[in-house]
RNA sequence: GCCUAUGUAGCUCAGGGGUAGAGCACUUCCUUGGUAAGGAAGAGGUCGCGGGUUCAAAUCCCGCCAUCGGCUCCA
């Protein structure tokens, strides 16, 4: 008996909550969740062991803190849809021999695998026909099998197969950490991890092809990345596919196009908006709104041309780095002479700087401008609103000595968070650090980079916002900390921008007398809360699916006349409606009123006013909600007042 | 810029080698109504643009332009 223990070596599992249980060694996570609950060993998905990612069915030899995934944790997903990733290749495999893999990880919702088809071509009418053989597969019910491998024998296995894309990625790879995936005939290169067997997949949808570059360099050549996405119900793909649905209505280039706020004419040129009266009178009151927040935290507002002598960009850096790939400069009769449409305001705000001679006692500094600027983005980039050629941003750049910096830093913070929260926008940040392998990229000295990415560092630790850093994603000329938020489809877009520079400052020789009564150069940040107007309106459409609130929407409400006998009433209430402040429409068509509310209400407009008989002999309006329903009858004066009261709390910034 | 797909009435879309279709919107008429679609009639399109094939092209082929979804890029 004391022989047979002494075999049996014992490790102690700690889970999250801090307890810890003893175990026999070579457990899996799967074992121990059956240890715990049947229930719970059924839904585990993954694991991670010292928050390493583990497969469930992999034995755990060593002490170790354990954390078990299900489908609601993010963990859970990435595992199985990395499964479904293999799952697809290996209906690729099946249905075009010869195919070669490049890779093929789960993505945020799904998965894709790139591939090359070889001879073979795939559209989207042989979606069917993958998404049949995958479930095929499935009903296999084939277990998830992982080896470790040698270089060598990887090299040769995918190299006998043919699988020259898998080979290159495993010539980069450090012996002795090289593990395959195998389900059914196919393997793959893989780090894991995966579900022990395929068969939770009940639900299966090829989404869409797309191309891709093999390894993101478009000097490789181009992949067919084929999207798609799975689910352990059948019921919980419904909803996906409805929530896109939903999500496509959602679009804010269909929204504008409805609401009537922005156009894009081919006449003018792609990309260039052209922004329709009830869009202007919406951009102006967004406009309003943030130089009303700016005066308060000391900001200056300036004004500058459109064009720029070329030398400024050339000064600036921006004509070497971007002047191939921007519009051309512009020429003069002039000989020699030529001006850029410009890219960026800062340049400008330099020159602006310069009028005169600072002091250390006139800092900081801070000029805004809601300056539209002109970028000559690649045909394929531009999308709606979110990208474009021409777009205006709500720009200012503050110039302070570098022990302010910091301090300048938090008041931008404070005024995005602000703007974040009054639009009630869910965001992420992110600081961008240069890539310290390729310094070569950037300008500027090593140790002004490290003041300024310190900077930005401490300054998120002290509003106690949380901050992905990225290295390698900082513009050339400084660390920026950037404030992405999705769109309706979860793609997401840069709105808010705060960047340090410490290299302009120094090409346009900017300077300031100190306390010393020496010269020093200022710190500059450029920032941008909106980031562009023309971006936030379309996230801003997007996320309010164009119900915008009562103080911008372009119409606020429109009076409904029960019969066109009282349609002369109705102007009367369009008319003292205007008189005080609130934006009103009459709908006087010759239709019955359920029509008019009907089309009324998918307008989007906040407030229907429904006049007859009734309201006509006392002065009033019978007051419905746009989504809410009828709220009873009221003066005409004292809607006016309500709807200017709401408007002040909503504007009371 | 690259890969895939698409482009038909103001909007959403069907059709498809032989005289261009629907619904909504619009105009006119009937109806004059009480909280999410009343009825009738009418008007509206060189089927993205340019070439080619054909007796005949919106339809097939080629080129261009624009747009969708991705990739790369994003000062």
């Amino acid at each position: 008996m004391a022989e047979t223990k002494k075999l049996i070596m014992m490790i102690n599992i700690k889970f999250p909550d801090g307890n810890v249980k003893q175990y026999e060694s070579g457990v899996t996570p799967l074992q121990i969740a059956e240890s715990i609950s049947s229930g719970l060993a059924r839904n585990i998905l993954a694991a991670s062991v010292n928050d390493e990612e583990w497969d469930i069915s992999r034995p755990i030899c060593n002490d170790g803190e354990i954390k078990l995934f299900k489908w609601e944790d993010a963990e859970g997903k990435h595992a199985f849809w990395h499964t479904s990733a293999h799952l697809l290749a290996e209906a690729l495999q099946e249905l075009y021999p010869g195919v070669q893999f490049g890779i093929g990880p789960a993505i945020e919702n799904g998965f894709y695998y790139d591939i090359d088809p070889g001879e073979h071509t795939i559209t989207s009418a042989d979606f069917e026909k993958i998404e049949k053989k995958m479930a095929e597969l499935v009903a296999k019910k084939e277990n998830v099998v992982r080896s470790d491998i040698s270089k060598a024998d990887a090299l040769k296995f995918f190299g006998d197969g043919g699988q020259t894309l898998k080979c290159e990625l495993i010539s980069e790879l450090e012996d002795g950490h090289i593990t395959t995936y195998k389900q059914g005939n196919f393997t793959d290169l893989c780090r894991g991890p995966h579900i022990p067997t395929t068969e939770p997949i009940k639900a299966i949808k090829i989404l869409s092809l797309a191309g891709a570059y093999w390894r993101g360099d478009e000097k490789r050549p181009q992949l067919v990345r084929v999207y798609g996405i799975t689910f352990p119900k059948k019921k919980m793909l419904d909803e996906y596919l409805v929530m896109l649905e939903e999500a496509k209505k959602r679009d804010h280039r269909k929204i504008g196009k409805e609401m009537e706020l922005f156009a894009f004419s081919h006449n003018v040129g792609q990309g260039l908006p052209l922004w329709l009266p009830k869009g202007a009178a919406l951009r102006n009151r967004l406009q309003e709104m943030l130089a009303k927040i700016q005066q308060r935290y000391g900001y200056q507002q300036v004004i500058t041309p459109h064009i720029g002598n070329k030398l400024l960009y050339v000064t600036s850096g921006h004509y070497a780095k971007y002047g191939k790939d921007s519009f051309q400069p512009i020429h003069t009769p002039e000989e020699g002479e030529e001006y850029m449409l410009k890219p960026m305001n800062c340049p400008h705000h330099c020159e602006i700087y310069k009028t005169s001679p600072r002091s250390y006692k006139d800092l900081p500094i801070r000029f805004a401008e809601f300056g539209t600027v002109y970028r000559y983005e690649q045909s394929g980039e531009l999308h709606g609103l979110t990208r474009v050629r021409s777009f205006t941003q709500d720009d200012a750049h503050l110039f302070c000595t570098p022990d302010q910096l910091k301090d300048e830093f938090l008041g931008v913070m404070e005024i995005i968070a602000f703007i974040f929260k009054t639009f009630g926008f869910e965001y992420e940040a992110q600081i961008s650090l240069r890539d310290p392998e390729h310094k070569e990229k950037y300008v500027g000295s090593d140790e002004n980079w490290e003041k300024a990415e310190r900077a930005i560092i401490e300054a998120c630790a002290e509003k106690g916002l949380v901050a992905k850093q990225v290295t390698g994603e900082a513009a050339f000329y400084g660390p920026k900390l950037d404030f992405m938020v999705k769109d309706a489809i979860g793609r997401r877009w840069q709105l808010g921008t705060i960047q340090v520079d410490y290299n302009l400052p120094e090409r346009f020789e900017l300077e300031y007398t100190g306390s010393d009564n020496q010269k020093h150069r200022p710190v500059m940040i450029h920032r941008a809360p909106f980031g562009s107007l023309e971006r936030f309106v379309a996230v801003l459409l997007e996320h309010t699916a164009g119900k915008l609130p009562l103080w911008l929407a372009p119409e606020q409400a429109v009076v409904l006349p029960i019969s066109e006998k009282f349609n002369d009433y109705a102007k009367h209430v369009v008319d003292v409606l205007n008189e005080n402040n609130v934006r009103a429409i009459i709908d006087d068509r010759n239709e019955k009123i359920g029509k008019k509310i009907r089309d009324n209400e998918l307008k989007r407009i906040p407030y229907l006013l429904i006049v007859g008989e009734k309201e006509a002999n006392c002065e009033e309006v019978s007051v419905r909600k746009q989504g809410e329903g009828d709220k009873g009858s009221e003066k005409i004066i004292t809607f006016a007042a309500d709807i200017n009261r709401e408007v002040a709390q909503q504007t009371a910034f």
